[in-house]
This record gives structure tokens, C-alpha cells and sequence, in this order.
DNA sequence: TGAGTAAAAATGTGATCACAATTTTGTGAT
DNA sequence: ATCACAAAATTGTGATCACATTTTTACTCA
């Protein structure tokens, strides 16, 4: 069936009242971000529609939503695949990051009230918490959690869905960097971001929210991690 | 038909050897752009369809994507339609384009060689051309071209896609700041921009785009012109 | 005349089929 | 063994159909 690598994706949970479309979505949305696909590995409708069991229609849609949102790429020959890496792109997908992301959290800042700022709270110390059970998986989607949360607190936002779309670009390769948590020192940038939230300081807010994307993404300038990156 | 006002598309140029799906796309967009479409008024698939002379399959998968890429918001009843534009999320589009376009523009500077400073010469001298004749439209296009032609110079460019998201979001507003082109006096930004870039002057650069930027939606300050934006 | 409600029409979702184009496989010659 | 090339299988695109849900229309009652 596959002339490539088997590929096993993990399935998201099947809420009933929603389309089977969004389901599949969902489960490739997830799968992407976990680096379940190879990059590079041709994606076929029909394969991947009897991997999860359902008929090609909701296949198709979910991978256009994907492909337009970046997670997936259209070759020419009309092949889908998870867009493969590249050192330089790279860097441009982090430094459009720090850019988007620093101006979405001082935008954020005046409405991130005491209730806000206590979920961002719990969220720190459910990582901590991972971090200390060596969880990168759920490191990684905490970190996510906790930066969404500042964004999406400005009731009149608009740019979380281009940040998804970042995240989803150099989410396959994330994993790297959540494996080498541990190996390197990391200065706590969340506790930098809470007290600038505190002060509603937005440069210092700018600053740590910065820092913190640099530092989650630093283990690519580490030559054997940048090589593993690449393939 | 249509319990709601009709619609009149411009259908795009059908390129033999192209989609039907990627025709549709590429006419919805259009009519997305130039706001031919009122923000509310539901869009279903057959009617496209029909407009279109097209079978409902290729528009559901135009709509999919348009959706994804923030042109088209899908409601909970599943219903299709033009986001309705409030003055606080006018704002924050344009503050967005500020923040990401500038970045874009700083980050491509390096790359602007001289041939690409003659394109952007040439279709700086278009638009002159286009305000002359009074052409709205094409004006409007032509300044997104100029636009586009910095930000892509760059070859590892990445914002460009979240850029062209953030176009669609406004372009049926932005009529409004065609219509009011010879109304308002207007500093030429983009040779204030072309200066930078021959200077290779990267925070000039970023203050002559987030100035023109300013300037094209200056026209949401004007009361009588916000009204009819949220129409 | 206006509001509530039941019948009727229209709609999105999803399945299945046909077909042209692409990819893969199989075969033979060098 | 290696390459060229034709046959076979696979793939994306698009059309059509069925069905549950939603929307609209029509009608009744206050």
C-alpha cells in the first residue's frame, strides 16, 4: 500500500455532533504538529482515508484547510505533503514569530485582567510540572496554551490565526527542540512575562515574549540538532 | 433565488490547463478583493455554482480555502459569508499589517537588488498613471503589486502568505480608501520608500511602509466614511 | 395585524462513480 | 546490471446522488 515509511497517527477524540470533516481535520492538525508525517511523505487521499476509516470527501477538504492554513504543501504534481525544512526558512519562521507574536502581546496586554492573568498562572505551573516529569509532548502544548491565552485576551484580535498557521510551520520540528529540554539551562521567560503583565509593562512583555520563542527554538543553532532538522 | 440582494462576480480569466477548482478560487478571491461581495450576505454552493456554471464540487473546495485563509468565515449554522467589519477590528488589521509588513520589508531590504528596484520603479510610475486616469481599482491593485514585489524579494520569505491574509481581510473595505484617493492630500510614500531602499536604510524603509500603510486607511478616521464601513 | 407553528423547500455533508493524468511496475535490449 | 519504454495500477478532480438539518414559506389563531 505504501512505497514510503507506514505513517501512524494518533486519532483525535471522536466527539459525535461535529462533522466528520472537522474530525479529520483535527487529527491531521495534530498529527502535523506532533511530526507524526515525515516530511516530504506524499499524503494520498484515499490511504489516508482508509487509515481513518472514512470515505475520501472528508479527506479531501481537511487537507485543503491545511494546505491554505500552511501546514501542508500542493506540489505541482497535485501531491500533498508536510512541507520540508530548510535552515534559512527556518530562521525566517521564527524571527516571523518573535515580530507577529511581541506585537500580539502588547496589543493583548490592557485586557489581560486578574482572571487572565491567574489562568496564565496555572498554565506556568502545569508546566513546570511537565517539565519535571520530562513530558515534552505536553510541554510543548502548555507552551502553546499559555501564549494563546495572552494573545486571545484582546476580545478584537486578529492575529492568532497567522500564528497558528507559524505554529503549525515549524511544528513537525518542534519535537527537537522539547528533546532538548533538559540539556540545556533554561531561564523561566513565563515568570518574565507575568511580572511584566503585572507592571503592564509592554516592552518589558515584548521583550520576555520574545526571549522565550528564541530560546524554545535555540536548539537549531546547535549543528547535530540543525542536521536532524534538515532531513 | 436569492432572498438577499444579488451578486454580480467578475468571473476571472479561464486559463485552460488550470483546475476548475482553482478557477473558482482564484474568482471568489477577486470578488472577495474588490467587494463585490456584501459582508452578511450567505453564500451558498449551489448558488455559486449555478453563477458560475460549475458544479457544486469545485466551490465547496474554493470555500474551504477562502475560509482557511480568512476571507470567508464560516458560521455555526455552517452558513458561508464576507466577515462583517467592526471599527475595532479594522484597527487591529491594520496595526497588524504595520507590524508584519514592516518586518517583511526590513527582512527582504538585503535582497532588493537593482533589478527589482526597477520593477518597483516601473509600477511606482503605473500607479501615478492609474491616479491620473482616476482608476481606483487599479490603483489598488498596483499598490498591493509594489507591496508584494518588496516583500517577496526575499527568497526564503515566509510572511508573505499571512501578509495576503490580512489584504483579503481588508480588501472589501478598502474600497472606501479608493473612492477617497483625490479627496486627501497624499504624501508619496512609496518614493519615500524607494529612497530607503537605495540607501539600503532599513528603518526608513519600515517607517515609509508603515506610513503608507497608515495613509491607504486613513480614510476609517473620517466618521461619514467609517459609517459606511460598517454597513 | 402579528405571532406561533407546521409543511415545504433549500442547504451542507458525505458517499460513490467516472475519467484523465500521473506514478509505478514489468519487460526487454544493450 | 542499467536504462528505456510500454502496460498496469494509482491518484486527484469533478459529477451526481442521498440524507439529515436548517431555512423559508404558508397557514392558523389570537
Amino acid at each position: 500500500m505504501d512505497k514510503h515509511s507506514p505513517i501512524s497517527i494518533t486519532l483525535a477524540q471522536r466527539d459525535e455532533a461535529v462533522t466528520i470533516t472537522r474530525w479529520v481535520y483535527d487529527t491531521l492538525h495534530n498529527a502535523v504538529l506532533l511530526g507524526q508525517i515525515p516530511p516530504g511523505r506524499a499524503l494520498t487521499i484515499r490511504e489516508l482515508a482508509s487509515l481513518l476509516i472514512v470515505s475520501p470527501m472528508p479527506v479531501r477538504e481537511a487537507l485543503r484547510q491545511l494546505s491554505a492554513e500552511g501546514a501542508l504543501e500542493i506540489q505541482g504534481n497535485r501531491r500533498v505533503m508536510v512541507p520540508k525544512m530548510t535552515a534559512m526558512k527556518f530562521n525566517e519562521l521564527v524571527e516571523a514569530r518573535i515580530a507577529i507574536e511581541s506585537h500580539a502581546a502588547v496589543r493583548a496586554l490592557p485586557y489581560i485582567n486578574a482572571t487572565i492573568y491567574q489562568q496564565l498562572q496555572a498554565i506556568d505551573e502545569q508546566i513546570d510540572e511537565a517539565e519535571a516529569n520530562s513530558d515534552p509532548e505536553n510541554v510543548t502544548r502548555l507552551n502553546q496554551a499559555f501564549h494563546r491565552t495572552i494573545y486571545t485576551a484582546h476580545p478584537h484580535q486578529v492575529t492568532q490565526p497567522l500564528i497558528e498557521s507559524l505554529w503549525l510551520q515549524l511544528g513537525p520540528f518542534m519535537r527537537l527542540s522539547a528533546e532538548s529540554l533538559d540539556e540545556y539551562y533554561q531561564i523561566d521567560r513565563h515568570h518574565e512575562a507575568l511580572t511584566a503583565i503585572e507592571k503592564q509593562d509592554p516592552l518589558a512583555l515584548q521583550m520576555a515574549i520574545a526571549a522565550d520563542i528564541r530560546d524554545g527554538c535555540a536548539f537549531a543553532k546547535i549543528p547535530s540538532k540543525l542536521q536532524k532538522l534538515l532531513n
